[in-house]
DNA sequence: AATAAGAATGCAACTTTGTTGCAAAATACT
DNA sequence: AGTATTTTGCAACAAAGTTGCATTCTTATT
């Protein structure tokens, strides 16, 4: 039994072709995926409606994450173990939309700073991306 | 001369009574506004295409900026006079999201605490969006 | 291994959102 | 007032997202 099969089981989902093969894709990837990032990988396969549902499906599971973006295209990445194996979100985590290449990674190592809500309002969640130049991007353009 | 055409000149726009409408719903507005949210108090008089390029060019100018969201509709709201009079973005605030009335907020006293990253990248940009229940929703609430 | 219940998928039809080119209208400048 | 430049509306289109329903696949049970 493979990676993917095993994260769908515990999440308590039926094993199909079409989510072993998302789930697939999404550990493959270094960067955070677009839903079409993943229609370009699958559609042959896959027909739309079912890479929404499936997306829909992962994110309810606690497999995959959203990340807020300004352009309408969210990203979507893996969760790590607790958000797998509690079935809910504990990510905490920043993430870096690089202005060059325009991917969009998970900075696991990197947790985000608390911050004081003025009087009144009550936290459930907190989103930072930061954007910049990646550490890719960084080395290959100091050529000099 | 009214607020909204101060800002267009002071920004070198040239004054249009659509400009001047969408401008004034922001500073009327409250809370951030999604291209939608303008559509639908103001597309009887100015047309989609319109309102797409008002936004993209109050962007440009720093007389709005935008609220990444991961539900695929970006929120935008006035900012400053620093950004308005630079013409470029200074905005260092953290944005509030209500999971009650879905409104979002600008926190503008609550600036966004600083973050160390990982070595070989460089930032630009940080936003900040925190959910949870706000001040109007929580009194609301709290029947008892 | 066969069956039956339930869940997931594909397809079609549709709605909403966003983009582009161009002619007409409005604005700013002299 | 006249003219160059910008902005706007329209049309036509492309892309993104939604919904209902029939068919297929998965899982649990015999
Ligand atoms: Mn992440
Ligand atoms: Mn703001
Ligand atoms: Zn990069
Ligand atoms: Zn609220």
């Amino acid at each position: 039994m493979n990676k993917s099969e095993t994260i769908l089981k515990s999440s308590s989902l039926s094993v199909t072709a079409g989510r072993k093969r998302i789930l697939d894709i999404f550990l493959d990837a270094n960067n955070a995926l677009a839903h079409q990032d993943i229609e370009v990988k699958c559609s042959d396969k896959y027909d739309r409606v079912t890479i929404y549902r499936t997306l829909q499906t992962f994110l309810e599971k606690g497999i995959i994450h959203n990340i807020p973006t300004t352009d309408n295209s969210v990203r979507y990445a893996l969760c790590n173990e607790v958000c797998i194996s509690s079935g809910h979100h504990h990510d905490n985590h920043v993430h870096f939309r690089c202005d060059n290449c325009s991917k969009t990674i998970c900075l696991d190592d990197v947790s985000i700073p608390s911050v004081k809500l003025p009087t009144g309002y009550s936290m459930n969640e907190i989103n930072m991306v930061v954007s910049g130049i990646c550490k890719t991007c960084k080395k290959v353009k100091v050529p000099v």
